[in-house]
DNA sequence: ATCAGAGTGTAGCCACGGCTACATTCTGTG
DNA sequence: CACAGAATGTAGCCGTGGCTACACTCTGAT
């Protein structure tokens, strides 16, 4: 599960294989692989942060408006707008002027899988010894980097 | 932690927006700083995977060309000598025309650091139950997220 | 009913990290 | 020695994710 997001602006390894014209590229496939799907996870997580956060929005203040968006995150009302406009564009999110954010069913769907994600992160950390403090902070970037594989094996881990 | 790369872009908590008025929280500084070094963390994450890389090639092939790099992080080797480029901006490696790149003390110090440090992680998630396969695979990821607090709690529990 | 001020939205700039296309430099065979 | 072909390097384009500056809409006190 988790990456339902289908990575949109990355092409990256969508066609054309970097490939000059000869049928190259006989080795490493695995490395440059395990970089690349790192790299393209750091794409999805700026969408998976603001939906999760509009859902918290949503559930506890009734309303999530830019402003208060972009103060939880840190960045200027407009870096949030222009996002919310490309959640919009994902099918993530609909908003009308001046009326505030709101989920789509797929928005709210992955919310819910980001946040559970999330709880199972910082609860291995937790479990593993970290001080509350770093898992809590630490998770926040963590969490986009775990795979599927990672995540049943984090359940397994802390219901033994 | 790690990262003596200065962020450049990075001002952020510039503006301090006056307090709304509806009945918001005291303040929520924590959420946004969280999300705030997430996101900065990110930023160095390339520069230590080139240096690592780069570390590793000279120690294996004893030169690391350009391409070689490029094929192994699977880009072209345009982004390769752009990123080079970046690495010879922040002091952390050198580079001379067709001669290969070469990691100056400080780059050949984080090498150092940015390899312990993936190891770790690998080490934590073999340790806690993650098939090998998912554990080399996240670790690529995961690892530019990791605290120096959530590093030391990840050797005790390893040593326990 | 008005109107200042908060909230919202738009435009334009910047650096990063991708890519392709093209130009230049090496280098190893013939 | 020459020269094809690989490796390098440069230029220019794109989208993301930041920011500031400015314009527009709401709205709640007065």
């Amino acid at each position: 599960m988790v990456t339902p997001v289908r990575m949109m602006g990355m092409r990256a390894e969508s066609e054309r294989p970097p490939a000059g014209l000869a049928g190259e590229m006989p080795a490493e496939p695995t490395q440059a692989s395990r970089f690349g799907k790192a790299r393209s996870a750091q794409s999805g997580a700026l969408l998976e942060d603001y939906v999760e956060l509009i859902s918290d929005l949503l559930s506890s203040q009734g309303e999530a408006r830019p402003t208060d968006i972009a103060r939880r995150l840190g960045v200027s009302h407009a870096t949030a707008i222009k996002t919310i406009s490309r959640l919009k564009r994902e099918g993530l999110a609909e908003a009308r002027p001046y009326r505030g954010v709101f989920l789509t069913a797929a928005g709210e769907s992955l919310a819910g899988r980001v946040r559970t994600r999330h709880r199972l992160v910082v609860d291995l950390l937790l479990a593993v010894g970290v001080p509350r403090e770093a898992a809590e902070q630490d998770a926040e970037g963590i969490e986009h980097h775990v795979s599927d594989a990672t995540l049943a094996a984090f359940g397994r881990f802390l219901r033994r």
